[in-house]
RNA sequence: GCGCCCUUCGUCUAGCGGUCCAGGACGCCGCCCUUUCACGGCGGAAACACGGGUUCGAGUCCCGUAGGGCGCACCA
């Protein structure tokens, strides 16, 4: 009603093909295809005719023919010609109120200040600092940031479905990860392994971020987050890893165990399983024997942090092995893997040898 | 087709005419530490898209070319 009584809105019946040919014959003659604003014209004879015809009438801003400009946090000073831009369709002929009004809408009334969004907003900024205006309503401060392109400078738009946030949790990467790998990438700051969110408000920065696309290659997320994983204190992860099922007391010492090696915290799980249930030995043929003689020294239980240490002393003394050929198919044997977390802190939640 | 934006190491970038034989971060390579992985320490390779100008002097300013992104919906 408001930009209608500011005589900011007209009824327009073309159809979307009449539109259509119209743009392509602007096209032809080598004119951006913006609209002719020939509904201006009509007459009220005209406007009943088409209704009788039963075109229902969609609705277009009546846009100001002159410069907007707005410093942008991103990009700085901007100026959009408006008279180089098609009168934007508000209200379509079922009724439906287009996001150009209603985000304008619902900024104004929320009383949002800043918006930021993607670079390919930058014109519409234009009109809709209009609707702002035309509306009474103080324009918040925008900012425009570059778009991401794929690891090969292509549009991401056509992989966006493997970047849906549930796709990236499904794939394990920390929320935390992704807020500060996005806080970062495109800008001046190098991104950087943060503890909390506060830590990456503290350090965003809306001014530090180029102009140009910027590459995304979601195998540096994915180490980003292994990272921000790794360094996350156990009252951090405490509540994610509770279905996996540690028992509370040793919940805390698991963590410090197995943190360091893990590239998704789902992983922490089958660390678990085997402190748990045991693992599958591994043990090389030739080391057979090795392994059968040094597992009859193992210490008695309760197995503490000194035990790894002085167990392998002892084998070591015993059979004179050392190093790696020492180390390694001990570790086989008790976690059947050949890397994992440091024995040392691992063994003494383990349950069966 | 027209318009806007962009172009420095593999990647994100610093650089706002001399202090740049171009700096940082991630990645990569090597060495050290180390049973493995990870962490940490040290070191290394690695870039001004191309062509013209302007200037005593250009990564830095101007023009052009090439390449890339975006926009030009009764989408968001």
């Amino acid at each position: 009603e408001r930009l209608r009584d500011a005589g900011r809105l007209y009824e327009c019946f073309e159809t979307p093909a009449e539109l259509e040919v119209k743009r392509k014959a602007q096209l032809r003659r080598g004119r951006p295809p913006v609209y002719d604003r020939a509904a201006l014209a009509l007459t009220e004879e005209e406007k009943a005719r088409f209704r009788a015809e039963g075109r229902a009438a969609h609705l277009r801003f009546l846009l100001e023919h002159c410069e907007v400009v707005w410093d942008d946090m991103i990009r700085g000073p901007q100026r959009v010609d408006a008279a180089s831009v098609s009168d934007p369709v508000l209200v379509r002929g079922d009724g439906q109120v287009l996001y150009t009004l209603a985000s304008v809408v619902d900024d104004a009334e929320m009383g949002v200040t800043h918006v930021v969004r993607g670079a390919d907003h930058v014109t519409n900024t234009g009109a809709q600092v209009q609707i702002f205006e035309a509306l009474g309503a103080a324009p918040p401060a925008f900012g425009h940031h570059s778009l991401l392109t794929g690891p090969g400078g292509e549009g991401l738009s056509k992989r966006l479905g493997a970047l849906a946030l549930g796709e990236l949790r499904e794939a394990g990467i920390e929320p935390l990860a992704l807020v500060s790998f996005m806080a970062r990438l495109g800008s001046a700051h190098p991104v950087e392994v943060a503890g909390s969110l506060d830590e990456v408000i503290a350090g965003f920065d809306i001014a530090s971020f180029g102009l140009s696309p910027t590459k995304f290659d979601p195998e540096e997320l994915a180490q980003h987050s292994a990272r921000t994983l790794r360094a996350l204190p156990y009252d951090a992860v405490k509540e994610r890893l509770e279905p996996i099922g540690v028992p509370r007391e040793i919940a805390s010492d698991f963590w410090a165990a197995v943190a360091p090696n893990l590239d998704r915290l789902a992983d922490a799980g089958a660390w678990w399983a085997i402190c748990r249930d045991g693992a599958e030995p591994a043990v090389a043929p030739e080391d057979e024997a090795f392994v059968a003689e040094a597992l009859a020294m193992l210490p008695p239980r309760p197995w503490g942090p000194e035990s790894w240490r002085e167990w392998t002393e002892a084998v070591k003394a015993r059979t004179g092995r050392k190093g790696r050929a020492l180390y390694r198919p001990l570790r086989l044997a008790l976690t059947g893997r050949d890397h994992g977390p440091e024995m040392a802190a691992l063994m003494p939640l383990l349950r069966h040898p």
